[in-house]
DNA sequence: TTGCAATCTTGACATCATCAAGATTAGCTG
DNA sequence: CAGCTAATCTTGATGATGTCAAGATTGCAA
């Protein structure tokens, strides 16, 4: 038991908070206070320092400051925290690509660069819960919740790809394999720097870095366009 | 103790075994039999069957025949195992690669779709063998022979480049961005099939697959060429 | 034939996920 | 406002895993 200090200091703190902010915490708060949502902040940190691999439902616990069975009133699994995780990561992971989009004006073709961009901070700033997302079979695909999430963000990728390309990937198959194309270049881009297999553009510094990708973005997407049309 | 019968088994067995062919079994073959190399050979099984999340060194050892500490005298851990594993499924996806640009014949270009189309091969064949490579932490990366292994693969592909460009990637910055989009995008696709997230294409049958994953392919290695001559 | 060193086994330990049983407490009901 | 019920949390146990330590076995060389 290395860790007490942690689970004895909680309980001695928390009642004292209930007592006076029991309005302020409400949601699902229980008698213990917002526990769902304080394991998922736990395992968000707890993915980012140990990795997936080293991720731990009791850690998780530990960081929350519970008990190591305390989890399973919220999710049933480990594999369900994971799954809740991961659902929560393709919420920010479609910000991400929103976010670039909207700085990207509008241009159709520069948004639809932009958007690749926004998928390549995401995978950089969380390489783990990126991990946990696409290269993993912890996640439930069964999930509803994580379902919907993750056709959201590829939503957002077919509806760039049908502003710059003038037919939807869903109508047209041609459009859809340009879609996929641009799907899997920006993939695999994220994928081989996260593995470490690209350490030149790794390396660079954050100007250059964006640089680097950019350049191969351009590959696909603007060929693709000008080429077909 | 389940799996006691196994071990026993294996025990009787081998002994006799040993007595009649002990120049057959050379190498590095000790006194119980080649067990590294009946190590990797579980290890690729367990990884095949139970996936990269249920790989256990315990069940290695279980499927070899050999107790759970045995492993331990070949390989100082599991992620050593795991290593060694990993170096081997370069090896073998180098050699995917290689066959399937033989049977591309001269053209250059052919011969780098037919490099992705082996890439794809292997990924396909061995999903959790491709992603302990490429999206893990488990393999060691400072491990001499696995460098030298992916690094191999990797001058497949430059060189795949470099006959289709005419320029060879190594000396010149503009066809190794060519270099890392042919990559990424292969990587990419590879990677998004395994996760299921292109259902419409891992469904087809495998003729129709094929052709789905060769167009997606064209879209960059075609115009990639075309556009920059 | 003898002895050493590599190989393998047994057993132990800490950690993990999960389950079962009991304690605590929030918030509704009367 | 008192009591009850069900949700929440804790403690403890079980079986599995990776790793370590110590002893047994056996190939091989002197």
């Amino acid at each position: 038991m290395p860790t007490a200090n942690a689970t004895r200091g909680a309980k001695k703190r928390k009642p004292g908070r209930r007592a006076r902010e029991p309005a302020a915490k409400r949601a699902r708060a229980y008698h213990h206070g917002d526990l769902r949502r304080a394991l998922l902040a736990a395992g968000e940190t707890e993915l980012a320092e140990k990795g997936l691999e080293g991720f731990t439902l009791r850690g998780c616990a530990r960081r929350a400051g519970v008990s190591h069975a305390a989890p399973a009133h919220h999710f049933r699994d480990a594999r369900a925290l994971l799954t809740a995780l991961a659902t929560e990561g393709f919420r920010r992971f479609a910000a991400n690509m929103r976010t670039r989009m909207k700085a990207a004006g509008r241009d159709p073709r520069a948004r639809l660069a932009a958007s690749g961009l926004g998928y390549l901070d995401f995978a950089l700033d969380s390489p783990a819960l990126f991990r946990l997302m696409f290269a993993s079979d912890y996640p439930d695909r069964d999930d509803e919740a994580l379902q919907q999430a993750g056709e959201e963000s590829f939503a957002i990728l077919l509806d760039a790809v049908k502003e710059a390309r003038g037919r939807d990937p869903r109508a047209d198959a041609d459009a859809m394999t340009d879609a996929v194309a641009a799907w899997s270049l920006v993939h695999g881009l994220a994928n081989l720097l996260l593995a470490g297999r690209l350490p030149p553009i790794a390396e660079l510094a954050p100007a250059e870095k964006e640089k680097a990708i950019r350049s191969v973005i351009d590959r696909l997407v603007v060929t693709g366009h000008s080429a077909q049309e």
